[in-house]
DNA sequence: ATGATAACAAACACATTGTTCTGTAACTAT
DNA sequence: ATAGTTACAGAACAATGTGTTTGTTATCAT
């Protein structure tokens, strides 16, 4: 990739990151954005199409390092072992540390709720696996409660309580929801 | 209330509900409200300031009849019985699914998260009272869980599984969560 | 019946969006 | 080093949506 394209791509994501620290993603303009990373609007307009195109790209910049080694597990197919996936999960929420600073703004404002979502479809692969067939409880409620909390716990983590380490977290998250 | 303002806030009400049926929230204009509703512009800028605050308006209607008897209760504080809280809860849901054809709306398109935002705030008053202190998890942390699992659950019902009884979606959420 | 109030229609200034153009600077390959 | 490609800047543009204002008409409550 060009240079150029690195060094705007990034001043946007930096700009945008910025200013969703701010103020809600609703009430944030292109124009700001365009002003905060000091480009030329057509600039921007070459490289997303519309904010929401922004938003996206950098849920997925993020998502792709999270779960990148998810992904590489996936082929080597060793998560399948039951008691291996704390450990799963705990090196998921070591990933998203990692990434906190760009996620913290993007949670303060009505826009987490679009990370959110983008979370819970990753989310939806890793447990579909490891959750049991059977039960008194339909299936797809559980799946979708297991993957609804631990999206609520990544929140409630990086929002507000971002004291705890993820094996404490992961830890919560165990005590609460049986797998 | 004078009858002409009735008439006209139940029709940008029945039109807002209608479009968002068809379209996301954020896509959605005054303008097409106002031509769905038939109404003049001024006139709904006489009713309602923004979008945003028409959204918030509809929710608080809703909110207020299926908490209403919930607000009654407090006052006759006979909830603090541990063992009517599942009635407690199942009530809520029978009240919900009352207002089912409003929500539905609400629920398919990015405002479903600020549905789910004021539903919330709701249900931290109420699960408040009944969830035990101490315990090696924080209380926080639990409290956050059975609010968000319960919201979560919520959706999962009158989004795609709207066939099931509130008596059954009871029994589902006490079965995952531990209060 | 009458005074108050809400709805209407039309026009308004304003901001934001997304596109298009030209010239210039930076990169890449040979 | 040079030629060709690509990205950026700057400016102008139409199109759309927003929120307000004005004067008029219709409806309400009593």
């Amino acid at each position: 990739m060009d240079r150029r394209q690195r060094k705007t791509r990034t001043a946007i994501f930096r700009a945008f990151t910025r200013l969703l620290e701010q103020k809600p993603y609703s009430a944030l303009t292109v124009q700001e954005i365009i002003d905060e990373a000091d480009i030329s609007r057509s600039t921007f307009y070459a490289h997303f199409e519309t904010k929401d195109e922004l938003l996206k790209a950098m849920c997925t910049d993020i998502f792709d390092h999270v779960f990148s080694h998810e992904i590489m597990s996936e082929e080597h197919h060793d998560f399948s072992d039951r008691n291996s996936f704390p450990d799963h999960i705990t090196h998921i929420l070591c990933h998203l540390q990692e990434k906190q600073q760009s996620i913290k703004g993007i949670f303060s404002g009505e826009c987490g709720e679009i990370f959110m979502r983008y979370l819970k479809e990753y989310l939806y692969q890793v447990f579909d696996r490891q959750l049991a067939a059977g039960g008194e409880i339909p299936r797809e409620y559980r799946l979708n409660h297991a993957v609804s909390a631990f999206a609520e716990t990544v929140r409630w983590w990086l929002k507000e309580h971002s004291g705890y380490a993820p094996e404490e977290i992961s830890r919560f998250y165990f005590a609460c929801v049986d797998i």
